[in-house]
DNA sequence: ACCTCGTCCTGGTTGC
DNA sequence: TGCAACCAGGACGAGG
């Protein structure tokens, strides 16, 4: 059972006063933990759930980071052991919803699940039939798929050799079906690695991911812009920019 | 209905 | 050496 709750970040909650959510979550007792998308869902035995979304920065510790700057919040639980949230740039939330209220909100938000075995390359086909958006523009897009961010989109159109600027809809079926595997073992191998450490992400137990030791393509170039080889066949890797985001790839065996 | 772009936020790095 | 400008990016709302 959660027995006290703090939250110091004015930001975290909005639009809701976090005083008043942190007394909201006093007596919760927690139904079970689990993942949708990029949100962490807290379940209580009164129904209601708490949606955490940690952004870029954010962290869940199992230690109540004594005197650390950027600990935005604390939970105490009824057996003494403390979670806290860190976040340096502050741009995680924590949304408290009330019974029933979970699943419409990420209905209206998310995609299906990559990782289940429902998603298939049918299906990947489908949810990009007819868009003429780039291709990582609706892969970053959650309501295409939930979960792919900017690093494991670049990573997964490397392994399928696809161009972060084709065009979404133009897509063959073998292009389709090394775009599902593609974005598997992108994101298979980010969980195996426990997340890519850059700066601030870490683990529960504050150790880092090692997901970064396995960039095929994202962030593989130096402050002058200069690509490193790519991994399959040597050419230089680009940089550039789609959908507003820092862009790699390989312009030779990524084609359009 | 789809798509693009600006905004938020902080710390580290770059450039003058 | 000091300080301003820039960069990183997930979700959301405005506007085309």
């Amino acid at each position: 059972m959660l027995v006290d709750a703090e939250i110091d970040d004015s930001r975290l909650t909005r639009p809701f006063d976090p005083v008043e959510v942190a007394a909201e979550l006093r007596g919760e007792r927690v139904d079970s933990v689990d993942r949708r998308g990029k949100y962490l869902i807290v379940r209580f035995d009164s129904g209601r759930a708490l949606l955490i979304h940690l952004r870029m920065t954010g962290s869940l510790r199992a230690s109540a980071l004594v005197g650390d700057p950027h600990r935005r919040a604390l939970l105490t639980m009824d057996d003494g052991t403390h979670v806290a949230y860190k976040d340096v740039r502050r741009f995680g939330t924590w949304l408290l919803l009330e019974p029933g209220e979970l699943d419409p909100y990420l209905a209206a938000r998310l995609g299906e699940e990559p990782l289940l075995p429902t998603f298939t390359a049918k299906r990947l086909g489908e949810r990009l039939a007819g868009r003429r958006a780039p291709l990582k523009a609706a892969l970053l897009d959650q309501r295409t798929l939930a979960g792919l961010g900017n690093i494991y989109v670049d990573e997964a159109l490397w392994y399928a050799r696809l161009q972060p600027l084709r065009e979404a809809g133009t897509l063959s079926p073998d292009e389709i079906r090394r775009l599902h595997r593609a974005i598997r073992k992108a994101l298979e191998l980010g969980v195996a690695r426990q997340g890519s450490t850059l700066s601030d992400y870490r683990l529960p137990d504050g150790s880092s991911g090692s997901m970064q030791r396995e960039f095929r393509a994202y962030g593989r170039s130096d402050r002058n812009g200069v690509g490193e080889p790519c991994d399959r066949c040597g050419t230089e890797l680009s940089k550039t920019r789609v959908g507003g985001r820092s862009t790699w790839y390989c312009p030779r065996c990524q084609t359009l």
